[in-house]
DNA sequence: CTGAAAGCGCTAACAA
DNA sequence: TTGTTAGCGCTTTCAG
């Protein structure tokens, strides 16, 4: 186990070195040049004494902390946010890097959560990951620009900031498209009404690819909703009763299915039998669990984190330039995961 | 905004004074005697300059960081972890802690976890928590005796360190008293097959409160499978085709809950009025989105965490002894969550 | 009331 | 091949 009280100095006296020898071994730093021996009994003595090295110290003195901040919004409410937590984390700590969190309200005023930077910056951290909880714009704390970071999950609205986004035009596509290859032909929507980029993009892809497949997508039935369950609900008895009532149904989201589930339940359609469903976002607690299982569409949350890090600590090792990025964000493929609420509508 | 170029020292001369005199100045420092005109000319420059202090230098002097160390094993795979973190770090915030987050794996071997515990202390970190992802009894790596920590969500398995865990036998009490109270008299239970604390202690909870209420608790049905979805629902089934099936679910999570409510409908009975359910976790996206809303048991990580951070942060400032609240764990209460999911028995 | 200076543990020029 | 030394930015003792 390691001895918080022993430094550098210690192992040089003990090994009858300079400070500068012992540095330089257990940094091998490559343009020194020292003996095998000597290498070979500063580690011996480093490890007997059980030497760790102190990184305040290190990163005072080469102004590189290893630390990186991860600036959370609401960190805690969505299951989402452990996701890009981890992918983060596993990113940093493969290149030596930690992480520094500070959870933010979304809804917190714009001076708190510059200060929430502040703090970072205080404790100089080399980069910061801002990741919001939802995909929407969002208005950046103006400190943010003194180091480098990266958006997830969320564009900027001045928007010259390198950001990492689900590519949900193409995750709409996806399952509007499993619905299609099983056959169905009246196909619906199950839409979210809050103002938010999915919302927008899921239905217009939704209209586009039905419209490709030779539908007509323009006056394929849309229902909106709150996102949650209840909404689902309802939204869904008013589709399913309606004249042009779907064989197929494309839900916002899992929650908003999972209300659909028991719609269909209540009017005595089976799923997939009577109905075929589809959702977004593949909340496991929720898709895998219903029955049949919810085939959805994954939200690359694991992924964003993962990308965002590796390319942020590109940034703080020189390799990228960001600013490049910044012109458009990043576009991360939302896959498909099929269970089992679809199949071939009745003939 | 604060700019990270500017130190202490410039600050000294375009005040016109010497360091010593910012530092206390800016430190409020008790003893220091120095001018109203001087403190306010200190200040009003550092604001102007855009001074922030730089805290790796302050820890490197004051050998304090104000960091704390989060070790966190499967930080994402559960809901539940996020309520931890979350706990943990608004407790900090509060006191003008930062966290530093670890991911560990609870499958990974010792020397990784002790790994992952050394880069908390070769950064200094003021303390740790060490979190895992269920109530159980852990393997802890040597090295976080080094500095204050305590244990979140389970206890040690040597057993000398502080840590803090849920009630589980006052929440199965809760949970099996409420089924009590609305007048059932057959209750059963759903238990998990895992070999973890919260299995006998629910169960030992289960019977000894039915029990004390004049019934048969030895006697009473009990069903166990694996504590998910598909196994409650098995549980169920086998539950509610028995003999003496019960009136009164007890679930050992809202997961068997689930299945059991997939169940009960499958042989034509409706919750609460033919049956009524409680569960245990409170998974929101669970419990609240069952028809009818799942009644079940809270467990509290956000208290856990909240709990641990501020022990440890009274630890680490000298105003508590860990060493004696590492006798006992200490118990956080489990509330009832009353939704729609019981009611009397029918006549 | 204010300042000089030592030193926290480390790295990296520069010297030897 | 190795050692001396000057800081990184700050706090704090000790002197004015």
């Amino acid at each position: 186990m390691s001895n918080r009280n022993i430094g550098i100095k210690d192992v040089a006296v003990a090994a009858g070195v300079s400070v500068t020898t012992v540095s330089h071994v257990l940094n091998e730093v490559s343009y020194a040049r020292i003996s095998p021996e000597t290498r070979d009994k500063v580690r011996t003595i480093a490890e007997q004494l059980g030497y760790g090295p102190n990184r305040l110290a290190q990163a005072l003195r080469t102004q590189r902390t290893g630390m990186l901040g991860l600036v959370s919004e609401d960190i805690a409410t969505t299951p989402h946010a452990g996701r890009i937590i981890l992918g983060a984390e596993e990113a940093a700590k493969a290149r030596g890097y930690n992480l520094m969190i500070i959870n933010t309200s979304g809804s917190a005023s714009l001076e708190s959560r510059q200060a929430d930077v502040e703090a970072l910056l205080e404790r100089r951290v080399d980069g910061i990951l801002y990741a919001t909880m939802y995909h929407r714009n969002v208005e950046l704390p103006a400190n943010l620009g003194s180091v480098p970071s990266v958006l997830v999950d969320s564009v900027a609205t001045g928007g010259n900031i390198t950001a990492v986004i689900p590519d949900e035009e193409g995750g709409a596509r996806a399952a509007v498209g499993a619905l299609l290859e099983a056959g169905h032909t009246r196909v619906g929507f199950l839409n979210n009404t809050d103002d938010v980029p999915a919302t927008r993009q899921r239905l217009q892809a939704f209209r586009a690819t039905l419209t490709e497949a030779g539908l007509d997508g323009d006056a394929a039935p849309v229902e909106s909703e709150v996102s949650e369950v209840q909404g689902g609900y309802e939204a869904a008895r008013r589709i399913l009763t309606r004249e042009d009532a779907p064989t197929g149904l494309f839900c916002y989201n899992d929650r908003m299915a999972m209300g659909a589930y028991r719609a269909a339940a209540e009017l005595g359609l089976t799923i997939p039998a009577d109905l075929s469903v589809v959702g977004f976002d593949d909340q496991e607690l929720i898709a895998a669990n219903l029955h049949p299982g919810l085939t959805t569409v994954a939200l690359p949350h694991y992924e964003m984190g993962a990308w965002a890090t590796e390319h942020l600590i590109d940034a703080v090792e020189g390799k990228t330039d960001l600013t490049l990025m910044a012109l458009h964000p990043t576009i991360l493929s939302c896959p498909l995961v099929r269970r089992d609420s679809i199949t071939a509508p009745r003939p």
